[in-house]
RNA sequence: CGGGGCAUGGCUCAGUUUGGCAGAGCACCUGCCUUGGGAGCAGGGGGUCGCAGGUUCAAAUCCUGUUGCUCCGACCA
């Protein structure tokens, strides 16, 4: 390919919406264009990238025995409504009618639509295990589209779903998804972790999230140093923390003017912050009450909240109006003595404290010597782990104090079980004849996301610094001045046997000026750059620039190819 | 959804307060010159100032409405 025919427009400045490193540049190398808020075009460098990042994806799930498939994006509604869908996954959905008014949606996922091209066609268990993917355009109506190809509408995304005859199957497969995601990243020249997740309304079996470690990254990753636990702040599991035994002295209320925080409490009483004790309120769709008490100096999680408490949906900050129906007040809540009918969560670790402080459900007051224990009518409770994980927190495994880093999700891998092959009345007849209903996984990976995560991690000031694999050329070959034909024929050269040899280059023969040339290669971020001026001319060497470390080496002519095909074997 | 901000040539923005010829830099085209890190000179093309109404002799500028984008918060791959 030659530079000159290359559409791939470069910017010296990037547009204001862009924030993120990684936007910017993929918009200054001219990787992609947007269309419209969180959808984009992908220009003929960024496709490139996005191809072989597909090639990866493609070559691994086949290892597995996974075989590609393509499924639609336009999903009928009937199929959403069998599922119980429909209706659950709300404003997220890309919806529309067709001319006669039936309704309906481009796939934000395919776990129906998968299930029910298999349902009446896989009927023994002689067919299974069987693992089906396709990379296909994805559709999720975000509520605050942002970061580029991050958080997207519109999204190119690999999904895997596999059926098996049974759980102990399904984890085989699991498994076997797993190790590839693993080898997949790695190929891709990322720094991640697989971190345990929260898989959601979904419930039941495991799930990972694959996590390209990132400051800029969304996600909140806690891990461990000493042993290698890490999870996703949304999961991190706690251990109870107890409180040194005390004696119980009687319940009191007292008078705690304005004392509307844990903050003042705490300094109005004059007691430490791991004797309080927080309220956050909830209400869910149906619009029940749901208050989740943890220490003053913990943080609730909601995730956790919304696990524990049976059949909610969603949850979102309680109206005031719930609060003082249910006998309580905003700022002074405790579990004592609330309205039957409140859903009331509390974290083990506040089950396990000894005179506290605690709302008294009245403005301005408050309980002191609160044990929970004994006040709290542990038949109308439910006890559970659900404070927010913080850095120092002890390791669930080894007990070692947690650390805290970003991540960006770039892959996730989960077991379903039946759920959406019961919905779906998806069955096949077992070895003694018995109808059984699938065990399915699903395992997606964010192809424009993994894209973005990669410049991210691998960027300088210049521009972005491709890992081999995933570069739109693995090579450039520069003629400083192409008017001059002694250049532009050695280059040219060069060019050719690179070509021929199996690396993927590019002839950079643009009539521009040298400095032009370089910021634009630095910009697009090719690993390696071979240099043709004057100098290499005269003395028939090659001369090249390693994009990551900057060096630059000089090769012999008859040894030039070799060289760069083990320089690029590093990169 | 709540709260801010923005919308002027392909990009970054000035001009709006106080109404009076639509501007700059970069990019683009032509020519000269130049070619080891975004050169220089000369000439040139391109904008119904987001859209729709209104006020006015006159609107990018003031008023009303509307659409899009964007940032912060509550949500998610």
């Amino acid at each position: 390919m030659k530079a000159s025919e290359l559409y791939a427009p470069t910017l010296r400045e990037s547009p204001a919406e862009a924030e993120l490193t990684s936007h910017k540049l993929m918009f200054r190398a001219g990787l992609i264009r947007k269309a419209a808020g969180g959808i984009y075009s992908y220009l003929p460098l960024g496709w490139r990238t996005m191809k072989k990042i597909m090639q990866i994806i493609r070559e691994e799930m086949d290892a597995k025995g996974g075989q590609e498939i393509m499924m639609p994006i336009t999903q009928p509604a009937e199929l959403w409504r069998e599922s119980g869908r429909w209706a659950v996954y709300g404003d997220e959905m890309m919806r529309m009618k067709d001319r006669h008014g039936r309704e309906f949606c481009l796939g934000p996922t395919h776990e129906e639509m998968i299930t029910s091209l298999i349902r009446n066609e896989v009927r023994s268990y002689k067919q299974l295990p069987l693992m089906l993917y396709q990379i296909q355009n994805k559709y999720r109506d975000e509520i605050r589209p942002r970061f580029g190809l991050m958080r997207s509408r519109e999204f190119v995304m690999k999904d895997l779903y596999s059926f098996d005859k049974d759980v102990d199957g399904m984890n085989v497969s699991y498994q076997k998804m797993y190790d590839a995601y693993d080898r997949i990243f790695t190929r891709c020249g990322l720094k991640f972790r697989p971190v345990e997740a929260d898989n959601g309304a979904i419930g039941g079996g495991h799930s990972h999230e694959f996590t390209v470690l990132a400051p800029s990254g969304e996600s909140n990753i806690a891990y461990c140093e000493s042993c290698d636990y890490a999870a996703s702040d949304e999961k991190a599991e706690l251990k109870v923390i107890k409180a040194a035994p005390e004696e119980m002295k009687p319940l009191e209320k007292v008078e705690t003017p304005n004392a509307h925080t844990i903050e003042l409490v705490k300094d109005f009483l004059n007691v430490p912050i791991e004797k309080t004790i927080k309220a956050v309120a909830f209400q869910d769709d149906d619009g029940r009450l749901i208050l989740a008490f943890v220490r003053g100096d913990h943080e609730v999680n909601e995730i956790k909240v919304l696990n524990a408490v049976e059949g909610a949906l969603h949850l979102h900050m309680a109206e005031e109006s719930a609060i003082s129906a249910a006998g309580g007040s905003a700022g002074f809540m405790s579990p004592i003595g609330i309205k039957d009918g409140t859903v009331i969560v509390v974290d083990s670790t506040v089950m396990e404290m000894y005179n506290a402080v605690a709302g008294a459900n009245e403005p301005d007051k408050h309980f002191i010597n609160v044990n929970p224990r004994r006040d709290f009518d542990e038949s109308k409770i439910i006890v559970a782990d659900i404070r927010l994980v913080r850095e120092g927190d002890p390791c669930p495994n080894c007990g070692a104090p947690l650390k805290m880093t970003r991540g960006i999700e770039v892959g996730q891998v989960f077991t379903l079980g039946q759920k959406y092959a019961k919905a779906l009345g998806a069955t096949f007849l077992d070895e003694n004849g018995k109808e059984t209903v699938f065990e399915m996984g699903c395992y997606g990976i964010g192809v424009g996301r993994t894209m973005a995560a990669a410049i991210e991690q691998n960027n300088d000031e210049n521009g972005i610094i491709w890992n081999r694999a995933i570069a739109p050329f693995e090579v450039v070959v520069v003629p400083i001045n192409a008017k001059n034909n002694d250049q532009l024929e050695y280059a040219t050269k060069l060019y050719e046997e690179l070509k021929n040899a199996g690396v993927d280059a590019l002839l950079d023969d643009r009539k521009e000026r040298a400095g032009v040339k370089f910021n634009d290669c630095d910009l697009i971020g090719y690993p390696i750059r071979v240099t043709v001026g004057p100098k290499t001319l005269e003395s028939g060497d090659v001369e090249i620039k390693i994009r990551k470390s900057g060096e630059v080496l000089t090769f012999k002519r008859e040894e030039f190819l070799e060289k760069i095909c083990s320089k690029l074997k590093e990169l």
